[in-house]
Order: structure tokens, then sequence, then C-alpha cells
DNA sequence: TTGCCTGCAAACTCTTTGCATTTCC
DNA sequence: GGAAATGCAAAGAGTTTGCAGGCAA
């Protein structure tokens, strides 16, 4: 996906924004990590650079601005980021037992969504769909060791 | 709606809480309030009757579980709680420009996010569907002082 | 009486920001 | 050269927590 770095070098010239080495890093970094990360630990890849945790915040401020990555969702207080440039947008599932992610689409849902929108003349900017609950295997767990325990924090 | 305080007091007493008078005024808070607020609105409501933010967030943790409130959506940084007992589940679309929420329903996405729960044995315990965009005053507003701003930072 | 709750204030965590300095164009 | 970006450290903001005293059961 050379094209995301293409995207983002377009975008920076045509905001009068500057390409530091800082930048290039972080956008490389951001293209061979996984699918979600979260600053922290985007930044700690990139400690040993240099690279200050400021600067990976803003960057990533610029890379979500430019729509290379979105804010997917948000885990134990921290912000999830994933790659966005051209890959159909799409939701997740998460476990609130062992934090698993499972993302799906549903075309539908866009579509209702958009209607929804439409009728309300709204016009949509980003939207996420968060499905918290239990996956299959930690349910599978729990049915032996059956216990209340209280509601995870993870909204947050 | 007495009957949201009635489940309070019956999840408390079948948890082993003791119902205090601090409890009690956040749950009447709670109820007589509008429908969307944050812990900061309802702590300023109910510090005059001596109750501290402490005691509100430890409570509000306590509605959540219990299933009278639920985290419906995150403003500025603060979660924002709404009630959540006998109140038909919805989602929400929220103007990044002037903060407004359009609540709204549609069966259709319920039905097809169970399917797709069901679908991956994943079991549902919420879910929140949140559109970020422009509503239609501020986009009236805008036509005018066509400017590009900066993404708001409003998921936080 | 018992031990769960509360208030207070301090602690925590993630994220942002001010400022002096460096770097890109 | 000059504006923009960086690093550092400190500030912010929302939320949580330790602890000593208070109160429901």
């Amino acid at each position: 996906m050379g094209d995301a770095a293409t995207t983002v070098s377009a975008f920076l010239r045509e905001h009068g924004y500057r390409l530091t080495h800082q930048r290039r890093a972080i956008i490389e970094a951001v293209l061979a990590g996984g699918e979600h990360f979260n600053a922290e630990e985007l930044s700690g890849r990139l400690r040993r650079k240099g690279i200050s945790r400021a600067t990976v915040y803003r960057t990533l401020a610029l890379l979500v601005e430019c729509g290379v990555i979105r804010r997917a969702y948000r885990q134990d207080g921290k912000e999830r980021y994933e790659l966005g440039y051209g890959v159909m947008h799409h939701d997740h599932l998460v476990c609130t037992e062992c934090g698993k992610v499972i993302e799906f689409r549903d075309e539908r849902i866009e579509e209702i969504q958009q209607a929804v929108c439409r009728r309300r003349h709204f016009s949509v900017r980003d939207h996420r769909l968060i499905v918290r609950g239990i996956c299959e295997d930690c349910a599978r767990k729990r049915k032996d060791t059956a216990r209340v325990d209280r509601e995870a924090t993870a909204w947050r």
C-alpha cells in the first residue's frame, strides 16, 4: 500500500505541512504494524528512534484528518486506531472478557444508516458501531466457573 | 417510573449492597434529570446535598451494572449516560459542529446485529452505534462561511 | 456491632500544550 | 531565513483509589 504513503504526502503538501523524517517513520510504522493499535503501542515502537510521544499524537491526528487511519473504538480508556485507507468500512464486536475484536461488515446496516441520515438531513462524516459482549471461547470457559462479574469498564 | 427505583433496590439487596441516602438521592436525580447527562453535570446537581464526586462515579457504575442507565456515547472526552430502564434501545447522530444529538431507532439494524452475532456465536451484552457528521442547521450556516476545519476531537 | 460506604484529597492515565530549539522548504 | 515541527516536561481532564471516619443492617 505505497498508495497510503502517497496520499499522506499529497495531503501534507496540499495543506502546507512538512514531511519530516519523524512523520515518515510514524507513517511507516503505522502501515507496517498490525490492524489495530493505540498511541501507546505505536509510540513504544518509535521510541528507540527518538520520536517523542507528543509527535506521535500530533501525527496521528494528522493521519486521521487525511483518512489514512480512523479511530475505531476505545479500549481500556485508550483510543484504538486502524488503517482506514482504501479499506471498506467495517464494525467491531469486542469481547469484554478477553478483549478480542471481531470485525464485520454488513452492507445493509450501512445503507440503513445512510437512509436514516438522509431523512434527517444529516450529513455523515464517520460512524462507529461497537457491539460488546462475550465471545464464543470465553462463553465456553464460563460455563464451569459461573460468576457475576462487575461490568467491564472498557467503554472508556 | 418508580419501577426503575424498585429495580435498583432489588438489585442492591440481591447483591448485598446497601441503600444509602446518597444512593437514593443520586437515583432520584438521575430519574428526574434529562435524557442524557454526564458525571460532571449530575455531580453538580448533587453537590449542594453534600454528595461527593467519588460517590457519584461509584454509584453510576452500579446503575450501569443493574441496567438502569447505559453509557450512550462520549462527548468532549466525557462519557454520557442515558436512562436504560424499560427504554427501547436507540442510537445517536451527533453533530460535530454544535454538539446536538438526534436519537433514532431502526429495528432492522437491531435485527441484523443480532443475526451477525448469532452467526459468530457472540453473545451481546450491549452495543452503541454513533454517527458523526453535520446537522441540517449547521450545514446551512456553513454554506456561506466555507472553511476547512481540523477534525473534531469529539470521539474522545 | 460489623463491615460496607462515603468524603476528601491525592493519585492515575491518556492526551494536550507552552516554549525553546531544530529542521524543512 | 522564516515558518513549521519537534522534544521535553508540565499541565489538563476525567475518573479512580487509599484511608479514616460514618452509617445501614
